[in-house]
DNA sequence: GTATATACTGAAAAAATATTCATTTTCTAT
DNA sequence: ATAGAAAATGAATATTTTTTCAGTATATAC
């Protein structure tokens, strides 16, 4: 857990999940999951994901640019917890399909965390109990389905 | 061409077709275009615009939220109100699929209701807390599918 | 190994943006 | 038309964000 990757990770989460108004509170979240920094730093991180400062419900704040902002939910705070999600076992694409397994039992709380997400890729998704179908939003390929999906699962292996 | 509304129409110009980096920029135009007021004006016209600072082709640039970096997937529903007393939020088609979003906990009670009704266009559904799945039956129109479950849940539109 | 280049960072400075405060303008109801 | 309320504005200030600069770490070639 360290290196400028890693802190990035984070950092997507958190703009992916909280309701962030100034540089200066993103900063206190980060030191929260361990990833020290200056504003300075945080500043070009920033920019490097492309983040923007946007007019969401509750006023401005920082987002990714494709996130759909007024369906934004906040979430709690250990980012830790999405990342080790140990439900997730694997995932396949069919048509327009994803279909996400899960360790028996996990298919709803993982598919609910999909779900707040409210991913630009992703119409909507059904969870049974180990297996959940994640409808893919026409026009979006399976790499960006990948690239979304990994800010809610650990899906970054195939 | 005098007053505030005025002013904002030229501002939205301005934000539509050129690309500005600073209000000292835009301040600039607006100024071409005969409106002279302070950053600290424009400042808060841009606020009232929901304006935002966007990474585009050429770096950040401020922009209007319908311009296509700063759209929405999912549009606001014109009708929220009717449509929330069903338990019903949102359709979107993708493929041979419909993806109905629904109050959470109603996703059971309106598709059994869709499965009542038999519907040609449908082939079955399969419902999660607040989604339903919708397959339709092939040889079937998009237009035709709306038509028959206006039948049972107020999809008039979209 | 050493040297050279490249990426990363923090501290401070600069630039950009938002807000406060006092004033003026515009609107509304008599 | 006039008083009072609300909206709009500029100047100055405060806050926020970006950039510069110097130093450090990391990688790469020899």
């Amino acid at each position: 857990m360290k290196g400028k990757n890693d802190r990035l990770a984070v950092l997507r989460m958190i703009l992916s999940h909280c309701e962030v108004s100034s540089q200066e509170n993103i900063m206190r979240e980060l030191e929260r999951e361990g990833h020290k920094v200056t504003q300075a730093t945080l500043s070009r991180d920033l920019r490097q994901l492309n983040a923007a400062k946007m007019m969401g419900p509750n006023g401005y704040t920082y987002m990714l640019p494709d996130h759909p902002h007024y369906k934004r939910t906040i979430k709690p705070s250990t980012y830790s917890e999405y990342r080790n999600t140990a439900g997730y076992v694997g995932m396949e694409f069919s048509g327009n399909l994803a279909v996400i397994r899960t360790k028996p039992g996990h298919a709803g709380v993982i598919s609910s965390e999909i779900d707040n997400c409210n991913l630009d890729a992703v119409c909507g998704t059904v969870a049974g109990d180990d297996t959940i179908i994640v409808v893919i939003r026409e026009g979006y390929s399976r790499e960006e389905v990948i690239v979304q999906l990994s800010r809610c699962i650990p899906c970054n292996r195939m």
